[in-house]
DNA sequence: CTATTATCCCACTTGTCCGATAGGAGTATT
DNA sequence: AATACTCCTATCGGACAAGTGGGATAATAG
C-alpha cells in the first residue's frame, strides 16, 4: 500500500507541474488546491526539497517549484524516496538490495523468483510514468528560475 | 513489502506441497524444515486453516495438510488473506474496493489510473502462480484424506 | 484408561512506523 | 519594520508487525 505521504507528494508535484510557470506556489496554495492537510504537506515538501525534486524560495512571494521538467521526473523515483523500495522483498530490489534476514539461501528460495517478476512489473510501469503524465500535461516543463 | 507472516505462510504451504502424501506434517516438522520460528508458525497455520488453505488433525500423528491441490491454490489468494489487498491504493482493488478517504473525485484523481495498471500487473503474476509452482513440483496434488 | 502429542486459542510485549500537529527560527519582499 | 513565506525539530496517538507464553482441548498409542 502506498502511504499517504507518497500520494500527497505525487499530488503536490502534479499540482506544481500544472501550476502557472511564472510564480512559485506556496504550501498554503497547494494544500488548498489539492485538499491536503497544510502542516503535513509542509513536511512532505521539505522532504521533496531535500531529495531534489523541488526547489524553494523563502519569504514573500516565495514557495515551491519543480526542480526539473515534469516530463523528466518519474513516479518510481518519488515513490522510492518516500515509501522505500518498490520490491515486495528486499532481496529482489535493484536500487536497495538487502539480503533477507529470514532466508537461508537465495538460490534455493522458492519465493524470490516470483517476487522478482512482480518487482520488474511494478518498476516497468512506474519508471515509464512521469509527473507530466500525472498532471495530464505532457508538454509542461520546468519553471525557469 | 510482504510481511514475514505471508512469506512464512507461503513457505509452509510449499513445504506441505513437497512433503510426503501419506502423512500429516506437524508444526514442529515444518518449522524445522523451513527454519521458521515455531510458535509464530503455529499462529500462521491457524490462520491458514481458518481461511481454508489447509486442514488439520489433532492428537498424535496429527498435523497439517493442504486443503486443495497445490496446483489449484494460487499465491495471490494467500497474500490477500495474510497481507490484505494487492492494490497499492484501495480504490483500485477489485477484491477489496474501498473509496480513498483522502480523495475527492475518483474520476479526477491523477494517481488512480497508474495504480490501476500496477494492481493489474501484480494480480496477473500472482494469480497465475500456484503453490505447486513454488514447491517446484507442478504434479504434486492434494493429500487424499 | 492414561499419558502423550498434537492443534487450538487468547493475551501480552516490544518495537517501529504512519499521519499529523505545534511552535519557533530564519529569510526575503513590500 | 511588518509581513509572509520556508525551514526544522520535537512530539504524540494509534496501528500494526513479529513474536512469546501459557493453557484448554482433542485424538491416538500403548
Amino acid at each position: 500500500m502506498l502511504t499517504r505521504k507518497t500520494k500527497y507528494a505525487l499530488r503536490a508535484l502534479a499540482c506544481l507541474a500544472r501550476g502557472p510557470q511564472e510564480q512559485w506556489l506556496s504550501v498554503a496554495v497547494i494544500a488548498a488546491r489539492e485538499q491536503l492537510p497544510r502542516k503535513f504537506l509542509e513536511r512532505i515538501l521539505l522532504d521533496l526539497n531535500r531529495s531534489g525534486f523541488v526547489t524553494s524560495r523563502k519569504g514573500r512571494e516565495g514557495g515551491y517549484a519543480l526542480a526539473a521538467p515534469a516530463s523528466a521526473m518519474n513516479v518510481a523515483d518519488v515513490v522510492r524516496r518516500m515509501d522505500g523500495p518498490l520490491a515486495p522483498v528486499p532481496c529482489v530490489s535493484i536500487t536497495a538490495y538487502r539480503h533477507c534476514t529470514d532466508c537461508g539461501s537465495e538460490a534455493a528460495c522458492c519465493i524470490r523468483p516470483v517476487m522478482k517478476r512482480v518487482r520488474d512489473a511494478i518498476a516497468d510501469i512506474l519508471e515509464h510514468t512521469t509527473i507530466a503524465d500525472l498532471a495530464g500535461n505532457p508538454a509542461r516543463n520546468k519553471k525557469t528560475k
